[in-house]
DNA sequence: GCTGAAAGCAAAGAATA
DNA sequence: TATTCTTTGCTTTCAGC
């Protein structure tokens, strides 16, 4: 059903600017993936043909990265989720803080600017295996420090949304940026 | 395609557990939900008719959230990613704070435990929109202080993982927790 | 849970505006 | 560029085992 058929293209064609019937395309499948295109086009004003050859036009652009499942992590054992922050003696990206790629617990690796390197995002079955990852980190060469911040309620978890705010009326007094 | 017929459901049913082939259903689906059952049952080892079954249980019983299309930030011009931390004067879940749900550039809230409250995943088109989305959170009643960490490179980014980190061999330094 | 048949939908093309 | 129509092929779906 889908076109892997090619190796060969760097998956990020030169990304022409979406028009709303993209966004709106865009909204519908974010919500759900299933619709049939025949009404993915009536929901998004388009004939089917259309949304369809649109659709494979941004998937080929790389602006529909994939189309996935979403999972509740408690029907996987992972109702823990934690937020890592990581700080490393030197330059964070490592190799060797890479290969936590390969725990399926590790969502989330983010190099960010603030008072940490590095920012992770993990599920686990409980505390102890929360322990136990804490433990392969602090392995890692160049780890100095860790901060958990255990989720207590998640109150929004959502995918990527298309729309944007329109416009942010400036609060008054907030000086106007020269950029 | 979808069967949202009964809105009386509570949408959580008493969860069974997840067998060996539900986790290669899940999987797959985690991975492209776009494939036909036909490849699915022939990906998880079942037979086409027998994996759609246990898909719509799967979908039934919650453990499938959803189906959705995964966009390329860059696509939807939010290219900067932050994770914003705020502090709260009493408890921060308050209508107030949970009415930023309603912007599309907020992802994620949550109550962490940790030296602050709430904890905000945010993606904003520049670092202008970001400000003014801190000011619209600094409005809130009871917010007292953000802290940002401005996303400098995503180094890994993926949906919840069906699978689990089979056994933690406990570092041998580490002594043995009762519970 | 598997097999095999019927209904439905998707994918590709041609003609048109 | 988007639409309608048509056709081919596949997928879903439901029967029975």
């Amino acid at each position: 059903m889908d076109e892997e058929t090619d190796g060969i293209r760097p998956s990020r064609l030169p990304t022409r600017e979406l028009d709303a019937a993209d966004r709106r395309l865009l909204g519908v499948l974010v919500d759900d993936a299933t619709v049939s295109y025949a009404e993915l086009g009536e929901r998004a004003g388009l004939s089917a043909p259309a949304a369809h050859e649109r659709v494979k036009r941004l998937r080929r652009s790389g602006a529909i990265r994939q189309t996935s499942a979403i999972i509740d992590p408690k029907a996987v054992r992972k109702p823990l989720l934690a937020f890592v922050h990581v700080d490393t003696r030197g330059w964070g990206k490592t190799p060797e803080l890479m290969a936590i790629s390969k725990y399926p617990e590790v969502e989330e690796i983010h190099s960010v600017a603030g008072d940490t390197c590095m920012l992770l995002k993990v599920r686990t079955e409980d505390t102890r295996a929360l322990e136990g990852l804490l433990a392969r980190i602090y392995e890692v060469p160049g780890v100095v420090t860790t901060r958990s911040y255990v989720a207590l309620s998640t109150y929004l978890e959502r995918p990527v949304q298309p729309g944007a705010t329109k416009e942010w009326p400036a609060p008054r007094h907030m000086a106007q940026p020269i950029y």
